[in-house]
DNA sequence: GCCGCAATGTATACAGCGTCCACACAAGGT
DNA sequence: ACCTTGTGTGGACGCTGTATACATTGCGGC
C-alpha cells in the first residue's frame, strides 16, 4: 500500500479485480518490446501493482504466463492475416496464400518482440484448436494457412496432390525470411531492398509449391 | 583449491593454463544440449574449476561468451556443409546446392542446442568474415551457399539475373523448415515423414528460385 | 445478519544468476 | 632483485524465480 511513486496506479482494494488480466496485459507490453526473455514475472507483478508471488495465483510459473503472451501473440497475428485477407476483393485464390504470407511478414516487421515471443519459445501446438490463439474467425494463423491452400485446391490451381503437407512448405519458407530479416544477416538490409525479396520469396513458394 | 568434488580436474597450479579455451569448450557443451539460454558463465567457470569472475579476464560479458560459441558452432554447421559437398561425385551443380540444404537440416537435427544457438541469437554477421565460423574452406555457412549458386549460375541452370539475393531465398526456405521441425508445430512429427518434407521443400527451392 | 470457507494478495526467505571492486598470486623484462 | 602486468580469488550487490506461511477479503449457508 506505498506507491505513489510506482507510477501505475495505486490500488486501495485489498483484491485487484481482475489481476490475472492485467498480468497478461502487462506480459503482452513486456514482450511487445523486447521479446520473450523480456517477460519477466516480477516486473508485471510491478506493473499490476502487486507483490511477486501474487502472480502464483493465476499462473503456475513464469513460462506459464509466458505460453500465455505467446497465445496472445499467436493470436494478433491471426487477427492480422484476417484484416488482410478481408482487404482482399477476390484477386483469385492465389491472392488468399500471398496476403497470408504478406501479412505474416509484416506482423514481423511492425511486431518483432511478438512475433518472437510467438515463435522463439518451443510451446505446444499451433496445431491444437485453443481459442486463447486464434483470431475473430477462430483459426489460429496456421489454420488460416490450411483454408487458403484448400482454396487453391478447390479452384484448380494447386493439384491435389501436392496438398498434404504444403502448408509446411509455404510456412517455412516465410517463417525463415522473417527471421533472417529479424535478428539474421539481413537484419540491416534497407527496407524498401527487404521488400523486393519478400516478394520474391512469395513468388517462389507460388511456383514452386 | 577444494574440490576433488566437482569431479572436473582439480587444479594445483595458479593459473589455469588456457582458461579461456576451457571456458568456450564449456560453453560449447552447455549450448549442445540446452541450447543459448542454457550458456551459463557461472556454470562455465564451475566446469574449468575456476570462480566466476576469472571469465571476466577472457569474455567482457556473459554475451561475448555467447557469441564466441555462436562462432563456433556455425564453424561446426560450415565444417558438416562442407563433408556433405565432399561426398559429392559431380552430380551437377544442383547437387551441390541440395547438398548444402541437407546438411544444413541435418545439422538442425543432430545439433539441436548448437543450432538454436548459431541462429537464435541475434548476433552479427553471417556476411562477416570472421574465421571463427568458418570452416576448412575458411568459408562460413552462408558463404558456402553462395559458392554452390554461383556454380549454378556458371553451369547455366540458374539464370544469371535471378542469381542475386537467390541465397536469401534458399536460406529462408531451409532455415524455416529446419525451425519448425526443431521448436514449432512439426516437432513430433515422426521422422520418416519430416525427412519427405524436407525432400519436398529442395524440389521446391529448386523449381521456384 | 452472522459465520466459516475458499480465493486471493502479502511477508519473508532462499538459491542462482551476472557483474563490480579490492586483493593475491605468478611470470617476465629491467 | 624489483616492479609491472596479466590472471585467478573473495566478497558483495541487486536482480531473478519460487516455496512456505500468513493476512485479508468475498461469498454461500444458516
Amino acid at each position: 500500500m506505498m506507491d505513489a511513486s510506482g507510477g501505475i496506479r495505486a490500488r486501495h482494494t485489498y483484491h485487484h479485480g481482475d489481476l490475472r488480466r492485467a498480468l497478461l496485459d502487462a506480459g503482452i507490453a513486456l514482450a511487445r518490446d523486447g521479446g520473450p526473455d523480456a517477460v519477466v514475472l516480477r516486473e508485471a507483478t510491478r506493473r499490476a501493482g502487486v507483490v511477486p508471488n501474487a502472480a502464483y495465483r493465476h499462473f503456475a510459473s513464469r513460462h506459464a504466463l509466458l505460453q500465455a503472451v505467446r497465445a496472445a501473440a499467436l493470436a494478433a497475428l491471426a487477427v492480422a492475416m484476417e484484416k488482410q485477407l478481408a482487404r482482399l476483393r477476390d484477386g483469385g485464390p492465389r491472392a488468399g496464400l500471398r496476403a497470408i504470407g504478406t501479412a505474416y511478414l509484416r506482423f514481423a516487421r511492425t511486431e518483432p518482440g511478438l512475433f518472437r515471443t510467438a515463435f522463439a519459445v518451443p510451446g505446444e501446438a499451433e496445431t491444437a484448436g485453443s481459442p486463447a490463439m486464434a483470431g475473430k474467425s477462430g483459426l489460429n494463423p496456421f489454420q488460416l494457412l490450411g483454408v487458403a491452400l484448400d482454396r487453391m485446391v478447390a479452384a484448380g490451381v494447386l493439384p491435389a496432390e501436392r496438398r498434404p503437407g504444403a502448408e509446411y512448405l509455404a510456412w517455412s519458407a516465410v517463417h525463415g525470411l522473417a527471421m533472417l530479416v529479424l535478428e539474421g544477416p539481413l537484419r540491416r538490409l534497407p527496407r524498401t531492398q527487404t521488400r523486393v525479396i519478400e516478394q520474391r520469396l512469395l513468388d517462389m513458394v507460388d511456383k514452386g509449391l
